[in-house]
DNA sequence: GAATCATGTAACTTTGTATATTACATGAAG
DNA sequence: CTTCATGTAATATACAAAGTTACATGATTC
């Protein structure tokens, strides 16, 4: 069975995390779950992935919030997907309703073999770019376009 | 939001073809249906697209049921992937909270054209392989695995 | 022409899991 | 102590494919 819905837990915490590097004081799961649209337990939640990886470190009282831990440098968005959860990839998959049939076992490898591909290249494709790259092609897409500013307070 | 359940819809609609294949009388909605583990309306529901698309045909009365309508060397896993809905692709997926942020551009651009990738690379394996092929494979398979045998009745 | 076989389709329910939400515990700063 | 902030449990929601029930429709057979 399948839906429509996707999992946005990459997207999101590669888009946190961006704003996070071009700030200095913490950012809190109120105001990055109004910059996302989302829930602050959602952020926690998410977050917390990231912190047991290392990437980010979090703080509580005055002044707390998450903050990044690490060189972006150092970080790919492929190290973003696993300390997400290492979400599945794919929507398509394959039953097994007669592990015994040799049909069946000749279709699913065929397709296994297509979609391990298209994994490995998009699991490379994400290695390939660190998450300082990401700032730096937000840098450039600053000074050729003065349009609105993500720097700006997140509204709603 | 996403959800773990896979779509199996190619997979099943591969396996019914390659069955399909080896036989000369039609196979009934509720013999695939039993064969797939599944419902026959959702059996009719899926292979209406593989009619539709003309790989196969229907007939209702005794004697009636699925047949192939074509030569297998003339389709391609595409093209049966595009005929029962051409259902998405991946899990993952991006949203768009605050659609003037660049960095929300940036990210998710980047995720995009990895994903684009991918699915290129998907689509172009899936198109690589026609249902003759696959049956060859399974023929060859038979060849050398001389266990339990798919042709037997469908069981629980 | 009636019985049986078989598809076609509408309507409704179920499914699984991430997300959304509520609630509250816990810890740190001031 | 109050306030700020995270951490986590429990529950509800969302979603569309799948599962299911029900019945209409058409073809074959006798």
């Amino acid at each position: 069975m399948a839906a429509v819905r996707n999992d946005s837990r990459l997207s999101r915490m590669l888009h946190v995390l961006l704003h996070m590097a071009r700030r200095d004081e913490p950012m809190t799961s109120e105001a990055i779950a109004r910059m996302l649209g989302t829930n602050a337990v959602v952020v926690r939640r998410t977050m917390a992935g990231l912190r047991e990886a290392g990437y980010v470190r979090s703080a509580k009282g005055h002044g707390g919030g998450w903050s990044i831990a690490v060189d972006l440098a150092t970080i790919s968005l492929l190290d973003v997907h696993r300390a997400v959860g290492g979400p599945r990839v794919f929507a398509m998959g394959n039953e097994h309703p007669h592990p015994d049939c040799l049909v069946e076992k000749v279709v699913n490898e065929t397709l296994d073999d297509a979609m391990r591909q298209a994994e490995a290249l998009l699991t490379a494709r994400l290695a390939q770019v660190s998450l300082a790259e990401l700032a730096r092609r937000f840098d450039r897409r600053m000074g050729t376009l003065p349009g609105q500013c993500a720097e700006r307070e997140p509204t709603a």
